[in-house]
DNA sequence: TCGATTGCGAGAGCGGTGCTCTCGCTTTCG
DNA sequence: CGAAAGCGAGAGCACCGCTCTCGCAATCGA
């Protein structure tokens, strides 16, 4: 119980706003997400809305922050219950949690994934950091595993070095990201990252048809393994 | 010059149609698509548009059709220019068309592997085909390089084989593409299939953030190495 | 050739959207 | 206790998709 009625009551407000536009985000999509319609859910005029949220592309953000944060708990707390040795099966149980979730909220994970809503800019203040979380902990297996010795350098696939303007920015992911991998490693560690988006945005956008190929469970299990071996993650480490 | 007067008009507005609807996609995006808008363009009142055009969303398949055809075009066009032999470079062109053209079109792009429109369901019979042209080249230069003897196939990242269903996927792949591919290497086609879209995605739709990593053209190169080699397409051939 | 049919554009209209502005009421604070 | 700030209601603007009717013009069959 802190602040002023006032304060609460806000708070309050806010909390079902986006409780509600989680509802219609889930239910009808990002783009059918109606500032009217959740002002009618929330029984008031839609004006009074506009008290809260400044506009609708700032409700869609509030939108995408919970999302990430959801999906960001859910990767996080599914790594977290591996045994800190077992590398690959981190990498593996990250991916699992990401897709479970796309297949869970496709809606939401096409707010995230999917293509940016257009004449919406997300702020990068509010959004960076809930949205690096999955791929900070995914370079983070990797590293613990190389920490460890529990992981096998492939072999390039390119043999130069990488050029100057792709190493900044490899360097500026070791900062931001706190791990320390070679080039080649981060780059795959990149390929892995986007490859998973990949899979899940493929099954859950559609792109492999109306029967999935069949087993997607099996699919995707195979193609994680296939990204494991890529990162040089060994079965049992 | 055929068909009637009438007919070649009728021709000539559906061309200018879409004319206009690619315009204004380009430009604004999917949703912010609207029939109004191409009326306006088209000097003509909004109603007069539905004698074209059954529906907001029939327009979208239009464009959607239309952006499928020229992807699969630029793709194909780009293998081509590839000598038959050389499989891994075929692999290569075929990523970096489909890399140049989502570049240079995002909002097309966008329409096409970017979160589904809410509320609107591609009809299956119209864009499957256009929808496939990608994949089938990409599993075709593999199958051809298999064919050739020029492709080392790479160790099962799973030992035991895929299950029932997910076989009962890959036979329909096989049949309908007409290649003769074992498991494993139509497992890794796939998976090279939405890696390479899952990379050009994130980098079309913002995910490596504003700077792209620094050299998201090297970044990309490196990636279909790596792809490649999962394949087990050799260099050189 | 002429009448019937058909295609087509204009216009009005319905219910929906995001967003702005003003007007009172109420809570809060100095 | 009075001024200030927060808030909801309501009207209004411009836009959207879509439907319907009406009248004109091109087309076609007898």
């Amino acid at each position: 119980m802190v602040g002023t009625p006032r304060e609460r009551a806000r708070a309050a407000t806010m909390e079902e706003i986006t409780r509600i536009g989680r509802v219609h985000l889930a239910e009808h999509g990002a783009a059918a997400l109606s500032l009217r319609a959740v002002a009618r859910d929330l029984g008031v005029v839609s004006s009074a809305v506009y008290r809260y949220v400044a506009s609708r592309d700032d409700l869609l953000t509030l939108l995408l922050v919970d999302a990430y944060g959801e999906l960001g708990d859910a990767v996080e707390a599914a790594v977290a219950r591996v045994p800190a040795d077992r590398h690959r099966d981190r990498f593996l149980a990250l991916g699992h949690a990401v897709r479970a979730w796309a297949l869970a909220e496709p809606s939401r994970y096409a707010l995230l994934y999917g293509a940016p809503v257009p004449g919406y800019r997300a702020p990068e203040e509010s959004t960076v950091e809930p949205g690096t979380r999955v791929p900070r902990t995914m370079v983070r297996i990797a590293a613990d595993a190389l920490a460890a010795g529990a992981l096998d350098e492939p072999t390039p696939a390119v043999d130069e070095p990488v050029p100057a303007a792709l190493g900044v920015g490899l360097d500026a992911i070791r900062e931001q990201f706190d791990v320390a991998l070679p080039d080649d490693l981060l780059v795959r560690g990149v390929l892995a990252w986007s490859a998973v988006f990949g899979c899940v945005s493929f099954e859950v956008f559609g792109q492999y048809g109306p029967d999935r190929l069949g087993d997607p469970d099996a699919l995707f299990e195979r193609h994680l393994a296939v990204l494991a071996d890529d990162l040089g993650l060994r079965a049992g480490g």
